[in-house]
DNA sequence: CGGGCTATTGACCATAGTCAACACAGGTGG
DNA sequence: CCACCTGTGTTGACTATGGTCAATAGCCCG
């Protein structure tokens, strides 16, 4: 039933490091089995120790954190190719919690083995620590966008990098990519009210810069979208799945 | 001349995980040597492709980016133990700069030979995998402190994390420890203007909760800081030492 | 048909930004 | 020795970006 990593549809997509046979066969010993989740569901918690992680092969979703006072950070968007429960890996406790925005197809793996896998391929575990070094590198750009931009060029920037991503993925048809989260999402992601991420968005349809509505993000030139939102529209670099 | 990693002053400290004898032989055969810098010495330039690889010893400085306009973003704040340049190691490239903000004395390690390094002690790369997903945390609850606290919580926040990072590495005498930065680096790390900043530090300075002037950050009791802050005021998980 | 969820819009408000002036300390040169 | 400059911190007055509240529309689904 499951996905064979040799088969795996993520593997061929420019946005990732082509594999050798042997790394492939080795990853499908790791593989521990498939999973499909409905919308909404939560794949792991906040201060859980899931046995499991997980690398979405396909859907979407989100990674949050939850405040005391009750707001939600949305960390950033899950995509096809994304490694989910790294810090579980290694820390032993998420430090943020994770949800399926569409239905998702997930690889699952081992936390058990985890150790063992690092410990035994050097190159793999270079890969994980690439993937956190990447991580670390987009929350950076985020911080920046919180602190330093306008709301316009803030929801210019988030748009942006989706597109390139989506770009990178293949999701993106004549200028369109399904992009199937809620404006409160974005708003939790950028630190803004819902209703001015409304109407933010509503400037950007205007300005023919991006429009996003009805699930679907349409973007036709990336160009003048990436220098309102003083980023690169370099496509996103090349990396390894887990 | 340099510091012998036996000798080393940090190690000591509660913040840090103890090592055995032959980790700290084994540290000291790596580290190159030892650095010296003045204030204001940049370390690591974004986009550099430095051939070096440092550990705070002693001092403090400054991670920060700058965006195309102009403006410059805190990424964070660098305190005795932390490593620099992870991102130069792992992804060829820094996508911050660093810079020395008192004077700072740096453990030197040398970039060409951590892939070696990561290969044959599983160990310690898990533990640069570790302070990388640390990392990633940290910039997570940065993110939601720029995102969904207000100015005068996210200062509190700022103030609460540095105060506990200075109780752990023993900085901390009767309530005081040296922050030797200026108001206009933590309005960069924290979105806002330099002068809502300062009065910000006036507010909580009234209210008897933290007092930052001259370089001396004072905080009597950390619990109703961390209250006011949505924060915890547990001590920093201890951490390793590269 | 009605209820719940999301998107949209307008009116009003508040937090934080901008501008400007001043204080104070340390350093430099006449 | 003092005048002057520069960098940092402080304060007040005004402004604006973005938040809050509220009403409405469209949609899906029971």
């Amino acid at each position: 039933m499951a996905t064979k990593c040799e088969n795996c549809p993520l593997r061929r997509r420019d946005l990732f490091v082509q594999f050798t046979e042997p790394e492939i066969r080795f990853m499908q010993k790791f593989k521990a089995g498939e999973l499909i989740v409905d919308p909404g569901t939560p794949l792991l918690m906040e201060g859980s120790n899931s046995p499991q992680l997980f690398t979405a092969l396909h859907g979407m979703g989100l990674r949050y954190k939850t405040l005391e006072n009750g707001s939600r950070q949305v960390i950033n968007f899950v995509f096809p190719g994304d490694f989910i429960g790294l810090q579980a890996g290694i820390m032993g406790e998420m430090q943020h919690s994770v949800e399926a925005t569409t239905r998702m197809t997930l690889c699952v793996f081992d936390r058990s083995e985890f150790w063992n896998f690092f410990r035994n391929h050097p190159d793999r575990a270079f890969d994980i620590t690439w993937m956190a070094a990447v991580e670390e590198h987009f929350l950076g750009e985020a911080l920046a966008s919180l602190g330093q931009r306008s709301a316009l060029e803030a929801v210019a920037w988030s748009l942006c990098r989706i597109f390139l991503r989506g770009q990178a993925l293949g999701m993106v048809d004549r200028g369109t990519m399904p992009l199937p989260f809620k404006q409160q999402d974005m708003a939790d992601a950028l630190g803004l009210s819902l209703v001015h991420t409304n109407k933010t968005l509503a400037k950007l349809r205007e300005r023919q810069l991006a429009s996003w509505s009805d699930g679907i993000l349409q973007v036709n030139d990336v160009e003048p979208l990436a220098e309102l939102a003083l980023c690169s529209s370099e496509p996103p670099v090349k990396r390894p799945i887990m």
